[in-house]
DNA sequence: GGTTGTTTGTATCGTATGGTCTATATGTGC
DNA sequence: GCACATATAGACCATACGATACAAACAACC
């Protein structure tokens, strides 16, 4: 075959993976990829096919980048009261050191959602499952080795904790300080003490 | 002078704020409010100057119409606990009545900042604090009175509070379900007991 | 060195956007 | 009934969008 691919694909679903990111679906533009990326309109159609299939290549790719990546290296801690802990501790810190008001990429889609179809939904809807498994798992193993209170619903718990998450990234976007942000912090790591 | 405005301006921007609250700033055409508030193109402009202005109006008025009103009710119960358990099962009970996915307007534009100006911030950003203060004062207040711990610090709980709120009305824009809201909301009511 | 198939740059299309403008209709005061 | 000021309806404009088309440039293979 003639003339291999010359951009690195990889490298560009990186770059549009910072775009939408930032900007979301809607407002991120063709020219804004095209800009960002470095590659050429028609290379970016042939190799993605157009601006959704690259959206859900670019969620797919934080999906497995950041979110699968981060509870991975927290649950092999193993030692849950620290894998949540450090969650946390990541959560604010993260959002404290993102100067471009990004956000999480996950939670950012969640509440873009409507304009999106099935795919992106369900691509949204098991990263919020297998976050809120992580917390479940945890907590269930905290209390078998009695390091975790015993009388807490662990999927409820779960679920709240998920949520102060998800507050946590969208505060830090608009008007909550780090203070603000560690508050919410200590007072997850509380709910499971 | 002769013939007075013959649209009921009021309704015209109940309408408007209707509009912008399911779709957002962004998605919401001039068309869209045009067609919703029936009133004619020209007339919207002069009478509101804009898209951007009229979305101010709009938001002012959900923060004033529904915000303030939500919390006067709950404060005027002058039962600290009741009133924030009332405040959680309202935020599940509207999302779950929200066919339409609407959410919350002011946590809605928290999220779609960055678009937003300084002016529009500002409202989102009172409106917090306002929810937070409604959750801060019912705690101290319940502590004063003795229905509440002693031992937790009302500032933090406050927002772990409001961030469990957002939580719930941009969950239940996505794939949350009633129960799993309803978990939320008994969590949040057992950081107060 | 010619052939082949991909990349690249750019021109273009159809549509939708927010905003403006003009001509017409309409109600009020004299 | 006439003049005036405003509301209305809709055309219109400039711009931006996602997407496609096409010719030229190009590298690998025989």
């Amino acid at each position: 075959m003639p003339w291999e691919k010359s951009f690195d694909e990889e490298l560009a679903l990186e770059k549009a993976m910072q775009v939408f990111w930032s900007k979301g679906f809607d407002s991120a533009s063709m020219a804004d990829l095209i800009n960002e990326t470095g590659v050429n309109r028609g290379s970016l159609y042939n190799a993605f096919g157009g601006k959704q299939p690259l959206f859900v290549r670019a969620l797919l790719k934080y999906d497995r980048d950041m979110r699968m990546a981060n509870l991975a290296q927290l649950e092999a801690l193993d030692d849950p009261g620290r894998a949540i802990g450090e969650f946390f501790d990541i959560m604010v810190s993260e959002t404290v050191a993102d100067i471009g008001r990004k956000g999480c990429f996950l939670f950012n889609t969640v509440v873009e959602s409507g304009s999106h179809d099935a795919q992106v939904n369900e691509i949204v809807a098991n990263g919020l499952r297998e976050i809120e498994g992580f917390f479940r798992r945890s907590i269930e193993v905290g209390q078998a080795r009695d390091e975790i209170r015993q009388d807490i619903d662990a999927a409820s718990k779960a679920k709240a904790l998920l949520a102060l998450a998800l507050a946590i990234r969208v505060l830090g976007r608009g008007p909550y300080t780090e203070t603000a942000l560690r508050a919410i912090a200590t007072e997850a790591k509380q709910l499971v003490t």
